[in-house]
RNA sequence: CGGGGAGUGGCGCAGUUUGGCAGCGCGCCUGGUUUGGGACCAGGAGGUCCCGGGUUCGAAUCCCGGCUCCCCGACCA
């Protein structure tokens, strides 16, 4: 991952363990400038800073009822009384517990808190250096509300200061509409930055504008005809013709007119789900629909629950059956047998299936109209890879009433206070910013991130008058406000040069015995093909110009 | 959790097959020469060979057990 390579050899950061680091003085100095900017933005919503303590104890997580269905498992350890204590990982628990003394009306609210805190996921495989780690740096806000519209309007406000945020640290990204995971909730929407080696794949329209990561996206189906009734109930032999490419070709008709039959497990329970042949199943729906603990099984679970792969069928069994809404009830379909070489013709799911969830289960893909998408318009979404560098959510009521934190509206009943959460990985962020803009040989930030503002070098550092001036220009640049690198170390121009670009500062000044004989110095600006010669004298205001 | 790989000076690695003085490159220290794109000469420092146990006259090397890290997958804000 290009963005590692960079930390690690512009000394950003080093390794402590799988998914741990450090940050070095230069690489904190770009962290803290990202908050700064995060910061001023939350200000700027009203958004008030506060901070909540990373360990925490374990009865707040039994009141939300996330202490043991927290994904992934709660680190914990027990203190000296034997008492469980919570490395958090999110901090929905700790803000309620204070703020529930203090919110009694609704004239208390809307309000929103956020702090900037160090965060505990025991994730399965951390990855890409600082794009997947374990412990990393969290801003989270949680707005409070005693509605829903409030909760709406201060939602767009989050997502407005969101956008600034990302342009501001140097990049571009893109609202999707997202699955909201195990932190909850009915509404989120993730800022997604498109980058090519991306963990997160997204679909959008580039018409409508409808855009969401694939666990979410939705999608306009192929629906089979009611009309197209056309097949009597019948077994077809069907020698050695598993998959539904090879169905398709052997009745020669669309894949939508089969229903392919998938075996998952729901903890230990086996579940079948039906979908029509074009499509896949969507994994996050149905862990969704069926919980967490939701995998697809293997070849030799499904013979031992009797069934027979690659003919596998809806029908003739007891076991749960969840149906894709891509299958119109009322139409007759080709199914498997549960027989070896036999599929079966002429099915209604309406008469035959017993049918325990009818949703939408399936994946959209590359090409496929939106929910949105107007046929007559749009040309069916395109994918993208993408970091999501930000996550909002409408919690609604989920954790107020678990966790009772209520209030009296106008006409003196208790309700529970609605609730929002926002959060942006702050690492992620940083390793997301030089994905967007860097190559490999030059780590690029924008200005308002970078480490400081020049990187000062002199070149023939032994020349007493090299020496006197760079060191001249140096106060003067200090006493001027700049943040500036003194690169004086005694090295050779390739050495300084090349530490230079791995350095992230936008702005280059070289003082050397050649640009002394003018006293002169050159200034470059990063990206720039060629330097600036400028008089000593003029430097500030050449400087004033690029920062 | 499944599959694969690795652990030897600060960093990157060789040595392990076939047991026999702990090596190389970079970096570091001293002195000197160099100085507009990752310089050179000379001298020098620095190691519980991941940990524990076993075999052996002798283990970085063979055997058993464990730990850690990396990659692919599964999973995941």
């Amino acid at each position: 991952m290009l963005s590692h390579r960079l930390l690690i050899r512009s000394g950003y950061i080093s390794q402590l363990g799988a998914g741990i680091f450090s940050f070095t003085p230069i690489g904190w100095r770009v962290i803290e400038k990202i908050k700064d900017i995060i910061r001023s933005e939350m200000n700027s919503i009203d958004c008030y800073e506060a901070n909540f303590p990373v360990i925490q104890p374990s009865d707040i997580w039994e009141e939300s009822g996330r202490i043991d269905s927290f994904i992934p498992p709660l680190a914990r350890f027990t203190d000296r009384r034997d008492k469980i204590m919570i490395i958090a990982p999110t901090h929905e628990e700790s803000v309620i517990s204070m703020v529930r003394s203090e919110v009694n009306s609704y004239r208390d609210m809307p309000f929103s808190l956020f702090h900037i805190q160090t965060k505990f996921r025991d994730e399965t495989r951390p990855r890409g250096g600082l794009l997947r780690v374990r412990e990393f740096e969290m801003k989270d806000a949680y707005s409070f509300h005693s509605n829903q519209e409030s909760l709406d309007e201060v939602y767009e406000e989050f997502s407005k200061a969101y956008f600034n945020i990302f342009n501001r640290c140097g990049i571009d990204v893109i609202k999707v509409a997202a699955d909201s995971g195990a932190i909850g909730g009915k509404v989120s929407s993730e800022f997604i930055s498109i980058a090519e080696n991306g963990e997160d794949t997204i679909l959008k329209c580039d018409e409508c504008l409808y855009a969401a990561n694939e666990e979410k996206a939705e999608f306009k189906k192929i629906i089979k005809n009611d009309s197209e009734n056309f097949m009597e109930k019948s077994e077809k032999e069907t020698p050695n013709i598993k998959s539904i490419q090879d169905l398709t070709n052997f009745f020669s008709l669309d894949a939508h007119y089969f229903i392919k039959t998938m075996v998952y497990f729901s903890g230990k329970k086996p579940i079948l789900v039906s979908l029509a042949g074009d499509l896949e199943v969507n994994e996050t729906k149905l862990r969704n629909l069926l919980g967490d603990d939701v995998r697809l099984a293997d070849n030799d679970e499904i013979i031992q629950l009797g069934l027979v792969p690659g003919f596998i069928s809806p029908i003739n069994n007891d076991f749960d059956l969840i149906v894709d809404d891509s299958i119109n009830l009322k139409a007759d379909y080709i199914v498997g047998s549960n027989r070896n070489n036999f599929h079966i013709e002429g099915i209604s799911p309406s008469k035959e299936f017993n049918i325990k969830h009818y949703e939408d289960i399936a994946k959209a893909k590359k090409g496929d109209l939106s929910v949105d998408c107007d046929e007559s318009k749009c040309k069916g979404m395109n994918e993208y890879k993408g970091i999501e560098v930000g996550h909002i959510f409408k919690l609604g009521d989920t954790y107020s009433q678990k966790m009772g934190l209520n209030f009296s509206d106008t006409e003196g009943k208790q309700k529970s206070v609605e609730m929002g959460c926002y959060g942006i990985g702050v690492g992620r962020l940083l390793a997301a910013v030089i994905e967007a803009n860097s190559s490999e040989k030059e780590l690029v930030l924008d200005k308002n991130i970078s480490p400081f503002q020049v990187y000062l070098v002199n070149l023939n550092s032994d020349n007493t008058e090299v020496k006197e001036v760079s060191n001249s220009v140096y106060s003067d640049l200090i006493n001027s406000d700049y943040d500036v690198l003194f690169d004086d170390r005694d090295e050779g121009p390739g050495v300084k040069f090349s530490d230079y670009e791995l350095s992230g500062v936008p702005v280059r000044i070289v003082i050397s015995k050649r640009s002394l004989e003018n006293s002169e110095v050159e200034i470059l600006e990063r990206g720039k093909e060629d330097f600036k010669m400028v008089k000593i004298k003029d430097i500030n205001k050449e400087l004033s110009k690029l920062i």
